[in-house]
RNA sequence: CGGGGCGUAGUAUACCGGUAGUACGUCUGCUUUGGGAGCAGAUAGACCGAGUUCGAUUCUCGGCGCCCCGACCA
């Protein structure tokens, strides 16, 4: 893409109302707007980073056995009204609207019981069973108050997977498989170091839930992290009870906040009771399927991205989430031969297949420079005096290294870093 | 929901009971050209409503919106 093309531009200041690093520097770069309070749209280069995003949690969700669906985002109250959660003493953060003839409908903050009511239609013997349903669907939450930025919003994009299963061993199964794609997940986009299955509330069906928790000064949730084990216990529910049961040394403990970027836990039968999510078994008894739920917010783990790795002068995106691999600088500043070699090293880079942005317009090296650190594409390709027609200058945008690097290895994606 | 703060140009800000100034941006021209450059010119603004007043962007009240701390967060 060329950028005297795109139509969003950087700032060299983020709106005031702005405190949050992730929200600063995304604005700042043209990679979302703010709509309303806790409402943000998505920009191309913000819509290309997102959708990297859901393909990388995609993938990892279809190894795992998931089914991609989507449901609406319009809700039956009557579903709610049998498991109680519609009651807005229950559940807080409903939005809720009105059909014009009369009626209620609300706004989707979560699928359990749609989908579940949904699976009765498909599921009658063991045979129909164990399934793994997926969407990516806009979640709406009435947040009392939104913040952090694109972190915690009233709509935000969010992977939910919900597990059907025979009884409570094939949950667990498939439970520990899914805590494992999910570490695969958060290591795909860059954060693997940093981030911790960490043990919070579970519920009537499970001593625990999980969480994946992101080291981060950003961060709302307050962790013990075991750095040997690598594992965290929530501050929710850290007590020596719980430390004994997992076997835990409180003195080894080590505090820090965190952003939470997943969540999996097990429904038991909870829902399936509730809507009458039956199967028949091989001895020809019906049972209640057991459910898991398994929940990554688009946009939160996006923020948090930025939030982890940015540095000074903004952000700096893995290679696997980037919205382009390679930034091309044109400095020609009307010298027709430079700007030829850039033109032509871009179109090649484009016929095989690398995602480059091509910085054309005409401004001055400083503004680009600038520019390009704060949109933090990975490579950074800059096209001047000294650029020849095999040589060209490459920089690293992670540490800053530069290297002199030949077009043919450029075309091949190999930079010798 | 409790507490606090704020609403002035696209962005960031200043001043003022007598209709608003600066910087960045944007546009034009010239100069400049490897880290947000310079000069000249131009463009563009008081959240909404009511009240007080000769006069309100300024004071008062109400509404709406935004931010922060806390609470909340299947």
């Amino acid at each position: 893409m060329r950028q005297s093309n795109l139509f969003t531009k950087t700032r060299k200041e983020a709106p005031k109302d702005e405190v949050s690093q992730n929200a600063q520097l995304l604005i700042r770069g043209g990679y979302i707007h703010k709509e309303l309070a806790g409402v943000y749209d998505f920009l191309p280069l913000g819509l290309r980073v997102f959708k990297k995003i859901e393909n990388i949690i995609r993938e990892e969700m279809n190894a795992l056995g998931g089914q991609e669906v989507l449901l609406s985002a319009l809700q039956n109250p009557e579903l709610w009204k049998t498991t109680d959660r519609w009651n807005d003493n229950k559940i807080e953060n409903w939005f809720k609207t009105e059909l014009k003839g009369g009626g209620e409908l609300g706004l989707a903050f979560t699928h359990e019981e749609p989908i579940t009511k949904m699976m009765t239609n498909h599921v009658t013997s063991y045979r129909d069973l164990p399934k793994y349903l997926y969407q990516f669907q806009p979640k709406f939450r009435n947040e009392l108050r939104a913040k952090s930025g694109i972190m915690r919003g009233r709509e935000f994009v969010m992977k939910d997977l919900y597990s059907f299963s025979r009884s409570e061993e094939e949950l667990d199964t498939f439970y520990k498989e899914a805590g494992v794609a999910y570490e695969n997940i958060f290591r795909r986009v860059g954060l693997g170091d940093v981030t911790y299955l960490t043990f919070a509330s579970g519920g009537v069906f499970s001593r625990f839930s999980h969480e994946f928790q992101v080291i981060s000064t950003a961060g709302e949730d307050t962790i013990y992290i075991d750095t040997e084990k690598k594992i965290a216990v929530n501050e929710e529910v850290l007590t020596e009870e719980v430390l004994e049961e997992l076997s835990l040394e409180r003195n080894k403990l080590v505090e820090a906040k965190a952003i939470e970027v997943g969540n999996i836990f097990k429904l038991g039968t909870k829902y399936a009771d509730a809507l009458g999510l039956t199967f028949k078994g091989e001895d020809g008894k019906e049972s209640s399927v057991h459910m898991g739920s398994y929940g990554i917010g688009v946009g939160r783990l996006l923020g948090t991205i930025v939030e982890v790795l940015c540095d000074e002068k903004g952000i700096v995106w893995p290679e696997s989430v980037a919205p382009f691999q390679v930034h091309i600088v044109d400095l020609s500043q009307g010298d027709e031969k430079i700007q030829a070699l850039a033109l032509d090293l871009y179109k090649d880079l484009e016929k095989a297949k690398t995602e480059v942005l091509l910085d054309d317009r005409d401004l001055r090296a400083g503004e680009k420079f600038a520019q390009s650190d704060l949109l933090g594409i990975p490579y950074r390709i800059v096209v001047g005096k000294h650029s020849t027609e095999t040589d060209f200058e490459v920089v690293r945008r992670s540490d800053g290294l530069t290297r002199g690097v030949s077009r043919e290895a450029i075309i091949k994606g190999e930079y010798g870093f």
